[in-house]
DNA sequence: CGAAAGGTTGAGTGCTGTCAACGTCCGTGG
DNA sequence: CCACGGACGTTGACAGCACTCAACCTTTCG
């Protein structure tokens, strides 16, 4: 019996949309790699290209500019896929946020098994478009969103992306445990450090959130968060 | 013989990946539209989702915050696709820049029939792979770049675009006839009208650029204006 | 417990947005 | 052909938001 069977991703990576012999034929040239927090799994320029599926933790994906500023272009969760199938070469730097374990692949090899396999390329077909749906919804945020808006919207984002498996308190407050820093939420907003922390103090002082702990945030009132998100 | 044979875009748009029979049958729910300048085709949060290809003329993708705050998410061109297969709703607006001619389908017709050939599947996976990574790169002048590199980048990308048939002068010269008016640059690069205006005058007075007419631009030395991009 | 990393707060500056006036281009109709 | 009007673009004054620099505080981990 082979490791993808017990895989925990086995049935949300790209993998579900494989049959067991499949799988078995793709984890031929795939291997498992285990990073710890901050590690680089690619550099933005590399040439040599990686292709995988986060297992555990969360990932983010960067570009910087020539001076040395970072832009997070994506983050991906457990399940997610990372990398560009059928490209020339690596234009983000893949990063762990938090400890790490992803199922890698060679681009070329990956490549060469996806076009033969045309339930995979749709299953890619759809996080993709999904992907660039999330891309297109940020750029409206960094275009034309202040800062307390775009603080504000990714509360609310995050809350709404764990609204499953919702740790509420009673009163209806949504505990978020982050595996962002403060300098990787500026990095995902394009702001400083220092204008995201005094805009999480003022939602703070506002009563809408708490900040029990560093990387813990419990939104007190979800919906005037949205409002603020909303620029209302 | 059916239309698609003689279609200007029969070997770019995505229709390039099917053989005869498949265009005609695809053709048989498809039809064109005319967009005159300024007409939209579709507005964000419509129910009713399009697909299709630009045939000629120059389309633009908008998102606006609640406010009315209006970005630009993507342009496309002859041979470009549009629209979001396989999704619930749409997310944007689309807009004719020039005059243009589409040519469109109803998503559902569209998706079914996509399903059923995976050649033109993975032509558009290509494609959307194409679309996120410009996306991502957009991201990066959105969240960190100035307004001075915004225009720049922009001009350069520009014109690295048309560098197939460019009209060069004889000095080395790029001429640009753009279908963007300065609002258009506005909304694209998440700055506002005035401050496009102004980071062009200077680059007039740098003696980088010439604007002999309105939307036509002249640039005369790419060098410097590429590492003005690069914030230099 | 101590040190380092991470986060907060404050003061000051500069870039970009806002508001307003003016100039220029272009299509229309006399 | 010329005059006109409206759309589009430019320029200026000013204000405010976010960045920079710097000091200080807090948390976390060895």
């Amino acid at each position: 019996m082979n490791a993808c069977a017990r895989c925990e991703v086995r049935d949300t990576a790209i993998c579900r949309s494989l049959d067991e012999r499949e799988v078995d034929e793709l984890n031929r040239f795939g291997r498992q790699k285990c990073l710890r927090r901050g590690e680089v799994l690619q550099w933005e320029g590399d040439e040599s290209l990686l292709i995988g599926n986060v297992i555990e933790g969360v990932v983010k994906l960067s570009a910087s500019t020539r001076q040395g500023k970072d832009q997070t272009l994506g983050v991906a969760y457990a399940g997610d896929f990372i990398g560009r199938p059928f490209g020339a070469r690596a234009d983000q730097t893949v990063t762990a946020l938090s400890d790490a374990r992803v199922c890698v692949f060679r681009r070329a090899d990956f490549d060469a098994f996806a076009r033969r396999h045309p339930e995979l390329e749709h299953d890619l077909l759809q996080r993709t478009l999904g992907e660039l749906d999330n891309a297109r919804a940020w750029m409206l945020l960094l275009g034309q969103m202040d800062a307390g808006e775009r603080v504000a919207s990714f509360l609310v984002q995050i809350a709404r992306r764990q609204s499953g498996g919702a740790p509420r308190q009673p009163d209806g407050a949504v505990v978020l445990d982050l595996p962002f820093g403060r300098q990787d939420i500026a990095d995902l907003l394009g702001l400083t450090i220092e204008t995201v922390s005094r805009q999480i103090t003022a939602l703070r002082r506002a009563g809408l959130i708490d900040t029990p702990r560093l990387r813990t945030i419990v939104i007190r009132d979800l919906d005037a968060l949205s409002a603020c998100a909303d620029g209302e």
